[in-house]
DNA sequence: AGTATAACAGACTTAATGGTCTGCTAGAAG
DNA sequence: CTTCTAGCAGACCATTAAGTCTGTTATACT
């Protein structure tokens, strides 16, 4: 039974650790010893749970980055009442992770999207599903805040969604060390100068 | 004398293509050997005129990514009237020749930042300059608009100006093919919205 | 015409990388 | 205690990359 235990011990290392070497250096520019030599593993170890480095990063996409994406940009605003405010402060918390160097997934899910862009169909498939499950999520919340009486009816909650999300991975390619804390600033308080414009107004 | 126009020539070629498949692979992804047997040359050529890959990256940079950037995103803006509208226009515009698939360099920048970033500091350095210029003209034009009585004096030109960018680079970060067209107009339509946000109102 | 050299060709070197394969070892099973 | 195998070590292989070096050719200059 103990074996079952290092089994999913050594897989989760190698992902884990996998998964920062991959968006601090590139996919194509960690190596599999990169990241076995982090942990004082060998290749046999690595051959031994995984195919191949693809099929690896897959696997981590899949069972880390969806989930850590999940649990930190969209399960927050799920079911909240006042939509625009839960969003401001969902997306405030990732940028203050992000200005303090720790991984903020959201961003690392746009690095990868930006290296695998034309080069991996089969992955990128794998990341944009990521992208739509969080898009959807947000026009589901901000279509109840329009029910609710948070938000205009006016707002087309789509591109709403999309522009949000866009900006969000803007800003975080561009908050590169030294000026992220300033960026941030900056950016949350366009954020929400955006978003008061679409707040439900009572009707004179 | 015809020798120089040669050393000019191939030097061009070797750059244009360079970027090209920069672009397009990523700097890394893209080997010294590929751009070559583009353009049916061989490494005694490319190693003549250039020291080394990061040299010759370096010298894309500043002769053609600059330079493109200047005269796409950042010249059409400067010294004109209602500035509001004439960013919203050069947006749009630059997000037209990205869904047709040509070079977009304002993207093209986005992209080596993200591969770059944490990996080469001086590479770094040349791109960033690149987007403070950006900035900076934004920031300018902004400005001008609120002396002109276009732009309303309560905006933070210099929050305006970075949010403008990172969502452009968002966007266009996003607008992996298939999507392209939907996000673009969904893109430019939340632009002018935001962008109307801050339009100078008469006082009544 | 003769020579020097700019501009390039292409074989070669060195280092890294993804992946294979054989073998060792600790712990589970009988 | 013996046997078997999951889990891993690490030498090895094939390929690819950046960069070097020597040789070749066309052109400028005298």
């Amino acid at each position: 039974m103990e074996k079952q235990l290092k089994r999913m011990a050594t897989m989760q290392r190698l992902q884990t650790t996998g998964l920062e070497l991959f968006y601090q250096k590139g996919y194509y520019n960690t190596s599999v010893d990169d990241i076995l030599k982090e942990l004082s593993l060998s290749k046999g170890a690595f051959y031994y749970h995984f195919q191949s480095k693809e099929e690896f990063f897959i696997s981590i996409v899949q069972n880390l980055l969806f989930r850590k994406i999940y649990s930190a940009l969209i399960e927050p605003i799920e079911g909240e009442e006042d939509p625009l405010n839960k969003i401001a402060l969902c997306f405030d918390n990732a940028l203050e992770t992000a200005e303090h160097n720790f991984l903020d997934y959201g961003f690392v899910l746009s690095n990868f999207i930006t290296e695998f862009n034309g080069k991996n169909p089969e992955i990128m498939n794998y990341l944009q599903d990521i992208l739509k499950v969080w898009e959807v999520n947000l026009v589901t919340a901000l279509q109840k805040g329009k029910t609710d009486g948070y938000v205009s009816r006016h707002i087309d909650s789509e591109a709403v969604a999309s522009y949000l999300i866009s900006s969000y991975i803007g800003v975080r390619t561009l908050m590169v060390e030294g000026n992220s804390k300033i960026l941030r600033y900056k950016h949350i308080q366009q954020l929400r100068q955006y978003l008061k414009s679409m707040e439900y107004k009572e009707p004179a």
